[in-house]
DNA sequence: TAGGATCCGGCAAGCGGTTTCCGTCTTCAT
DNA sequence: ATGAAGACGGAAACCGCTTGCCGGATCCTA
């Protein structure tokens, strides 16, 4: 329980200390301590095993990493760990990687696209033995080229990625078939009897966003609406997006029966925005979302929405990035489920 | 563009690549590349930046750390990633550490005690330059010790740590005064004119729930309350708990006016609870909780609670830890201020 | 009892960088 | 012209650990 007692203070015991004080070459001590397969005799054994107890010698994972030429980081990337979407994907993802005694490292975007290169690059450097990328790719397809490239050097020289999102970057991806559920919820409620729709489409460039947006009047379309019946509006993809969304459909006379947010914490802020301009849901407007993220237990009405099994997609992914390597990359679908609650109902006045 | 074209694929080009390929030695090539204080004539300098740019060459940070010394990657273990308290520390903790150009490694401990010394001596193998300790500390004593022993050792090797709630681990410290704002809580609630109060005390063992559960007592006491007048009762530190709590609670003759829960998650929990027992918040029943977490925008009614500014305790914890070291740890004491909103109104049947 | 097989430690050569120290070449004042 | 002072590049010694290879001891078999 005395640790460091010999050592002047400098720094921590090293491999070569605990060798000295046990009375045996450094490779014993790496073999006792670190090195899996080649047996050392009980006596060495103990002695060793003492030294590096008493001495308190935690091996120096970089050095261990430059030496074997491996390490057992995974990076994740993510665009804001307060976003419960970004927390279920990266509980999943831990999950696994304390599973295959992995340690993450996280990295947090802000929204930023050249941030996230950046981080790729920082990973690249720490020689991460994987990477995932959650979130949503933009349409700048330039970008999206860069981080493919990046992705693809990155995996020449041993590493393994994935994406949750969209397939575009020529790697392992989680795919969320995000266009096909909005065009279900559509359906859906359009059965439910709405015709007057508008859509928080969140920002133009965010392939998801668009995705949904545009399953969404597929739907519409596919049940014989007019596409340009339809309102639509752009903004963030984050509550505060949602907020100010509502608030520009406020502004105008609203004649639309129905609300279809892109994402959940969109809706969340247009419904708080709703609830701030005296609008009841659903009695005078229905609102629906895209995610089924976990705090949607807690507001109310219940919102409707399309369930994606976020925690599992992390799962997935780290699975796959941890997985031995395979040929090609491979491409995970999952679907979403409708979820019809409390924020959607008929509309009152057809 | 086309990256390592005369490697044989033999994975990432080194530094010696690099320089071989711009005909200089690898000395030079690194002063150019990474070293800061030595300048490199200009004609040697280009090539080596045109060589590294050709091979697509990004230093290893794990052979830099270990030549170095010194990493630039911080720690950060937190019990659960969704949960919003966490997030929000995470947060601040990040932004911190962007600024500072340090990588954040998150752990998570699924709040497993034994999981956190796991995790502070994985990090110490990844010789992290700061570990930062979010999360309440229990009533353990021995284990507490232990984690404090890591923790010195760790100091006493160069490295620096700072912990977020107690400041019972002898290190740099964000200390939230829980008690305090505990008790602040319970006077504004018996000012409303409550007088039998319920409380969702969290286990037994975490500190953080005690002294906020002795604290809102203390409060009770102090406005002239018997101390046994007050219903007790303990439950998980989520929000599960405070479901399971507050069920506990309805299954007997349901007398209190006021319910404290010893944080927002639970409070949230113990609201859905009631909600579904058909019980009205606040007209019925007061429900206040404790942090004050983001996602309480969105749960009505708005949920009475202690405010925490969780991000900036992040921010500061990861300033104190990163810090040129000082000589002894400082405490940084932080007030949590009393916001009275919806979930709580003067009772009806006093 | 010889002879090979088997074990088990240690030596030392890396792993991919950084940095000290030294030598050469300028530059500039005297 | 000459010596001192810089400036700048390279050789090589590390950083802390792993591991291939070697050799001495032990064990087994014939």
């Amino acid at each position: 329980m005395t640790p460091q007692e010999d050592l002047p203070a400098t720094g921590p015991p090293k491999l070569a200390d605990v060798a000295a004080r046990a009375g045996v070459s450094t490779a014993t001590a790496s073999r006792v301590l670190n090195g899996g397969n080649r047996f050392v005799g009980e006596p060495h054994r103990g002695k060793v095993l003492a030294a590096a107890a008493e001495l308190g010698y935690t091996p120096n994972a970089h050095a261990q990493a430059v030496a074997r030429g491996s390490s057992n980081v995974l990076g994740l990337i993510v665009h804001d760990v307060t976003d419960p979407y970004f927390a279920a994907i990266a509980d999943g993802v831990m999950q696994q990687c304390e599973q295959a005694d992995v340690v993450v490292m996280l990295a947090v975007t802000r929204r930023n696209p050249e941030r996230e290169l950046e981080y790729v690059s920082t990973l690249r450097a720490q020689r991460a033995r994987a990477i995932i990328l959650a979130g949503s790719r933009t349409l700048d397809g330039d970008r999206t080229q860069r981080l493919a490239g990046e992705l693809q050097t990155y995996a020449a020289a041993g590493g393994s990625a994935a994406s949750i999102s969209q397939d575009r970057l020529r790697t392992n991806t989680v795919l969320a078939l995000n266009r096909a559920g909005a065009r279900d919820l559509a359906v859906e409620l359009h059965r439910l009897g709405h015709r007057r729709f508008a859509i928080l489409a969140g920002p133009r460039d965010l392939v998801t966003a668009r995705d949904r947006y545009l399953g969404f009047l597929d739907g519409l379309t596919a049940c014989g609406l007019p596409r340009d019946s339809v309102r639509v509006v752009h903004s963030d993809f984050t509550r505060g997006g949602g907020v100010t969304g509502a608030q520009a459909l406020l502004a105008e006379e609203l004649t639309v029966t129905c609300l279809f947010a892109v994402n959940d914490v969109m809706a969340i802020g247009a419904m708080a925005a709703l609830r701030d301009a005296g609008v009841l849901v659903p009695e005078r407007l229905s609102v629906a979302g895209f995610d089924d993220i976990a705090s949607l237990r807690d507001v109310s009405p219940r919102l409707t929405t399309v369930r994606l099994p976020l925690e599992d997609m992390g799962v997935q992914a780290a699975r796959m990035a941890l997985e031995p390597h395979r040929s090609g990359p491979r491409v995970l679908k999952v679907r979403g489920e409708v979820r019809l609650r409390d924020s959607t109902c008929p509309p009152s006045r057809p």
